[in-house]
RNA sequence: GGCCCAUUCGUCUAUCGGUUAGGACGCAAGAUUUUCAUUCUUGAAAGAGGGGUUCGAUUCCCCUAUGGGCUACCA
């Protein structure tokens, strides 16, 4: 069937924003069709359409595109086995369960939904399978003719798989290895919903994986279960399945239970990748990008949730990533979701992304306090204060003063590193500085370190009154890179005007 | 309830029968420093419990416990 190219989908449904652990997932394989040089496809499951939320599906392009993983094909992407959305698939399906109904692997089933309530509450933990069906409304039990005139008549009705019992089913994982089911546990599940005319998930997965000839399915470990009715799925039609890999959870940092929205909320971190609002509620959720994280940490920290490069490396590149990746060193239990490496990852990367970039990042911050300046000197802002910050938006409070002279004297400080002869020594370093002509950082220091020694004055002090006289509070980067990079002018100023304040 | 999956420091993880059980985040202490950070060094910190198999189990098997997932005309 397949020429042996690896060929990866990632298919999510546009039922809200999309999770940080389906961006995992999708990313798991991006990495494994890169790694062979596969093809990574995206497929919008959109089958349901009860559930269907407008905007989805812009959302989870916008998020691959802002965390640059391209797909090779798919929706918006294009590719010869299209349509990639399954609403416009309908067809294909309907031929495919006309096929199962013809050879008897399914059936029909005129069962509502109210009577199956009733079985239900008659009969405890009632299953549809072949230990219940011939006591069922459906082609199995009814003689052909009444079948018949009931689907003349109209009648609502949902296509079941016939699942043989007794039978021991055999799932190859690749991250579990082998997982055996038996088929008596199996119920007969739909495959084809009379609400919508649409398939569910399950036969829609399978006919759409093998006619876009996917060779290898990495999914999150909630289909694990049902794997076996996908496998028989496949056997049903007389395809050869693809190679499973059923990926382990993102869970809770605190407690127990998968990661969810409500936890993003309650520890005050996204569980988004983009800002979300609800078109339905209004209600706004936050997201990654929105937060000040940079699309390679993100990526960096995700990859490490449940997977190794087989040595210590914990900063790689995509490309890094690429080389080393393999399904064999994903873990098999969930990983809990610890929002502080999050962190860490974002300030090393923040570390590692060039000035000139993080100053456009800074931009929109910037015009937040109206501030308007050269991006050129915003780089070199940025340059100074990088390595105090995590997150793009905390260089403001690491950098404010390189933008305007402080209005007011940390309480704190002025108590602390004001002293009675404060005042003197500044207007005399006022002097000094004005005095120097070549006005770089290592100049600046020499010759007003030469001043202090030479009026034997106290390091700390003058050093502590003179930070406070220009930043406004104990805080920022080596004094003297400020001095140089604020100028002489905007120094001797910030200097005349403390001494006013402060006395 | 039934079925399936999992279980190494607080967290993410390495170990593919023999190790002082390694790394990272976080935490603590120290060093550096004119401030605040950064950085560096050091430290505390783990094989769920019980049976086997084996000369030897964190590693293989079984049981128990715990956690998780699934159990819809949702994906």
């Amino acid at each position: 069937m397949s020429t042996g190219k690896v060929r990866v989908r990632f298919a999510p449904s546009p039922t809200g924003p999309l999770h940080i652990g389906g961006v995992r997932t999708a990313l798991y394989n991006y990495l494994f069709a890169k790694k062979y040089q596969g093809d990574f496809i995206l497929r919008i499951e959109d089958t349901d359409s009860q559930r269907f939320v407008p905007g989805a599906e812009e959302y989870i392009v916008e998020t691959f595109r802002w965390l640059n993983i391209p797909f090779d094909e798919g929706v918006y992407t294009g590719g010869k086995y299209g349509p990639y959305k399954q609403s416009e698939r309908k067809e294909i399906y309907k031929k495919h369960v006309d096929v199962l109904l013809a050879d008897e692997r399914a059936y029909i089933a005129f069962d509502s939904p109210a009577e199956l309530d009733a079985k239900r509450a008659e009969i405890p933990n009632f299953q549809y399978d072949a230990s219940t069906r011939m006591q069922m409304r459906n082609s199995l039990t009814l003689e052909a003719q009444a079948v018949k005139q009931l689907m003349e008549e109209n009648c609502p009705y949902v296509v079941r798989i016939k699942i043989e019992p007794n039978e021991d089913v055999t799932v190859n994982d690749i991250i579990r290895g082998k997982v055996v089911i038996n088929s008596s546990v199996l119920d007969d599940k739909v495959l084809y919903k009379s609400a919508d005319q649409l398939p569910t998930y399950h036969l829609a997965n399978i006919v759409d994986d093998h006619l876009m000839e996917v060779t290898h399915v990495i999914r999150g470990e909630e289909w694990l279960p049902s794997a076996p009715l996908h496998v028989l799925l496949y056997r049903a039609f007389g395809w050869d399945a693809p190679q499973f890999a059923h990926l382990p959870l993102l869970l809770k940092p605190d407690g127990n239970g998968k990661l969810s929205k409500r936890d993003g909320d309650r520890l005050g971190f996204p569980v988004f990748p983009l800002e979300w609002k609800d078109p339905n509620s209004g209600e706004t959720s936050s997201g990654y990008r929105e937060a000040g994280y940079l699309p390679e940490a993100v990526i960096n920290f995700l990859a490490l949730l449940g997977w190794n490069p087989g040595d210590d490396r914990e900063i790689l590149s995509m490309d890094e990533m690429i080389a080393a990746f393999s399904l064999e060193n994903c873990s098999k239990s969930g990983a809990k979701f610890n929002y502080d490496k999050g962190k860490w990852f974002n300030h090393q990367y923040i570390q590692i992304t060039g000035n000139e970039q993080l100053a456009g990042l800074f931009q929109p911050e910037l015009a937040a306090h109206t501030i308007q300046a050269d991006p050129a000197y915003v780089a070199e802002v940025i340059g100074l204060v990088k390595e105090r910050v995590s997150f793009v938006k905390e260089i403001w409070e690491q950098s404010s003063f390189f933008f305007a002279a402080p209005d007011n004297y940390d309480e704190k400080t002025v108590q602390k590193r004001w002293k009675e002869d404060s005042a003197g020594q500044m207007m005399e370093l006022a002097g000094v500085i004005e005095s120097i002509n070549d006005f770089s950082s290592h100049t600046i220091e020499e010759i007003v370190k030469a001043w202090i020694e030479e009026k034997q004055y106290h390091l700390g002090n003058i050093m502590n009154a003179f930070r406070l006289c220009v930043v406004g509070a104990s805080k920022g980067p080596h004094m003297f890179d400020i001095v140089a990079l604020l100028g002489k002018v905007e120094t001797v100023e910030r200097l005349k005007k403390a001494v006013q304040v402060l006395k």
